[in-house]
RNA sequence: CGGGGUGUAGCUCAGCCUGGUAGAGCACUACGUUCGGGACGUAGGGGCCGCAGGUUCAAAUCCUGUCACCCCGACCA
């Protein structure tokens, strides 16, 4: 490719709404263009890169089995009703019409879509197991999407389903997606680790997300530094603390707290430490308020709390106006001592094994101190409801817990039949019976890969593709080549050779100075730099430089190809 | 959905308070000089000042409404 034909469209400027640093590269190097909130046009520099992740994708799900097909973006609501969908996947779900007013969405995945072929394609044992795959635009409309490509709206998904009549078929299939997924993220040269992880709105029986490791990434991911324990922060378990909780040795007595509403504020007044206090939410369910207490210094976990029986389906912090109405107090003096008897009282494991702790008064401007379960508090159940922490012990009883972030850029789902079951897809086994399909699923972010790899991999100067990712194997710069006959002899012929050897080369015929070349084949991120010269050809010399050398060298031009050979994977 | 903010050239922004017919830098075009780390000069092209009403002799500027986008929070493969 020459750049003189090439829409290679680089700012110096970075653009105003980008944060992340993968974002502010992408729209340097002119790789995305924003269309509106959450939706991107890739330009023929970014697509170049997407495609090298698909292909890598593609390639290893075709090793593994995989068969690839392509499945509608706009699905009937008529299917999404039958599992209920329609309604449980939320405002994500993007509605909309024809011209016959019949209802669609535009899909966020397709386990619906998936199942109705299933149902009528397989009917024996025979057919199974399967694995098929596609590679598919896929719209969920998020609340806020933020971060250029890295949540965006519209993007491109990765989803592979399996079918399966047994179990055990299930499981090995499982294992056999895992095991892809390590080998393709591996590929990308990108450094992962794969969490078990909680099974979400998706729904299922085992999980696991294959996490990209980075500063910048949304989900925290938890990992014991003496075992292979890992798991996301809404999944990891904390351990019921040791001992058993003291003896009451203090009086329940109302204090002044006459403006202290938060733990920070009522421990630094009372001189108290945050561990000794208990922290309490009201929470709002279908089944009306739920109070849950925690340690002082312990943040809640939502995941844990929605799937306490005492909150089915959805529920959200009440507002002042609910707990005033149920307690007659406001937030900020609200505890565990005489709340409604109809209330109740969900105590967290660490918080459980306090004795004489300080807690809200509820009424304002009071909080108690020496305050003890079941003598001054009721309590109705003891579970884990807490995020863990950094030195926590590991739920496998070895090391202790340390917490990193990541990017999810994949999930691998073991469905169980529920999807089967809700849409009636079955099979004759051997014993002629029908048997409820079992169903695994496996997504990939492809675009969100891109984002991603240039959050682990960029300097100063822009960005540095790992060798599978990159647009261009190498730039070749011939400096002042309008200037020079000769040189410009020498770099068509050398652009050609290169070519000849399989080899992705951009070509920067754009007669520039020097400096912004360098600056544009570096900001691109192309991995392997070649440099002609009217100095060079004097010498019988071209200069190389890899993305990331400290140094230039100076080979002879006869034996550049040999030079290459070993660097470039053609 | 709650709180905050911004819409002026392809990009980054000034002008708005105090109304008088639109600016800078980058990018783009032409010519000249320059030429191994984002050069310089000269001359150009490019804007319904988000949209709709209103006030006024006159609106980018004041008022009302509306739309879009961004940030924080809650939510989420």
């Amino acid at each position: 490719m020459r750049t003189s034909r090439f829409p290679l469209n680089t700012v110096k400027e970075t653009p105003a709404d980008a944060e992340l640093m993968s974002h502010k590269l992408m729209l340097r190097a002119g790789m995305l263009k924003k269309l509106g909130a959450g939706l991107y046009t890739w330009t023929p520099l970014g697509l170049r890169v997407m495609r090298k992740v698909e292909a890598v994708v593609r390639e290893e799900m075709d090793r593994s089995g995989a068969m690839e097909m392509l499945m509608p973006t706009v699905q009937p609501k008529e299917l999404w009703e039958e599992t209920g969908r329609w309604q449980k996947f939320g405002g994500q779900l993007l509605k909309i019409r024809d011209r016959k007013e019949q209802e669609y969405c535009f899909g966020p995945t397709a386990e619906e879509v998936v199942t109705d072929w299933a149902r009528s394609e397989l009917r024996s044992y025979k057919q199974l197991p399967l694995n098929v795959y596609q590679i598919q635009t896929k719209f969920r409309d998020e609340i806020r999407p933020r971060f250029g490509i890295m949540r965006a709206r519209e993007f491109l998904m990765k989803d592979a389903y399996s079918f399966h009549a047994d179990q055990a078929s299930l499981d090995a299939e499982y294992q056999n997606m895992y095991d892809t997924y390590a080998r393709i993220f591996t590929r990308l040269g990108l450094k992962f680790r794969a969490v078990k992880a909680d099974t979400g709105a998706i729904g299922g029986s085992a999980s696991h997300e294959f996490q990209v490791l980075a500063d910048s990434g949304e989900d925290a991911i938890v990992f014991s530094d003496g075992s292979d324990y890992t798991a996301n922060m809404e999944l990891a378990e904390a351990l019921p603390p040791a001992g058993n909780r003291p003896a009451p040795s203090a009086e329940l007595k109302l204090v002044d707290t006459p403006t202290q509403k938060t733990i920070e504020e009522v421990s630094a007044f009372l001189k108290v430490d945050p561990k000794q206090c208990v922290k309490t939410l009201i929470v709002r369910g279908e089944r009306g308020l739920v109070a849950l207490c925690l340690r002082g210094d312990h943040e809640i976990n939502e995941t844990k709390a929605a799937k306490l029986p005492e909150l089915p389906g959805e529920s959200v912090l009440a507002d002042e106006g609910e707990i005033w109405k149920a307690i007659k107090c406001k937030p900020g003096f609200i505890g565990p001592v005489q709340l409604p008897a109809d209330m109740p009282v969900i105590v967290d494991r660490d918080a459980a094994a306090l004795a004489d702790f300080v807690c809200g008064g509820n009424q304002a401007g009071k909080h108690y101190t020496g305050a003890n379960w079941d003598r001054d508090a009721r309590v109705t159940s003891v579970v884990d409801l807490r995020k863990v922490q950094v030195g926590d012990a590991s739920p496998d009883g070895k090391g202790k817990l340390d917490i990193a972030r990541g990017i999810e850029v994949g999930h691998v789902f073991s469905l169980g039949d529920k999807y089967a079951k809700a849409m009636g897809a079955s099979v004759l086994d051997q014993t002629g019976k029908q048997v409820t399909l079992l169903m695994g699923c496996y997504g990939i972010g492809v675009s969100r890969i891109v984002a991603a790899a240039i959050e682990q991999n960029h300097d100063e100067r822009g960005i540095i593709w790992p060798a599978p990712l990159a647009p261009f194997d190498l730039a070749l710069l011939p400096l002042n080549m309008a200037k020079s006959e000769k040189l410009k002899a020498a770099a068509e012929k050398l652009y050609a050779e290169l070519q000849a050897m399989g080899y992705q080369v951009l070509m920067d015929d754009r007669d520039l100075r020097p400096g912004p070349m360098f600056a544009d084949a570096e900001l691109i991120g192309v991995p392997h730099r070649l440099v002609l010269s009217e100095r060079g050809l004097d010498a019988g010399t071209i200069e190389y430089k890899g993305r990331t050398d400290a140094d230039k060298q100076d080979i002879p031009a006869a034996q550049i190809m040999e030079f290459l050979k070993p660097r470039i994977r053609s």
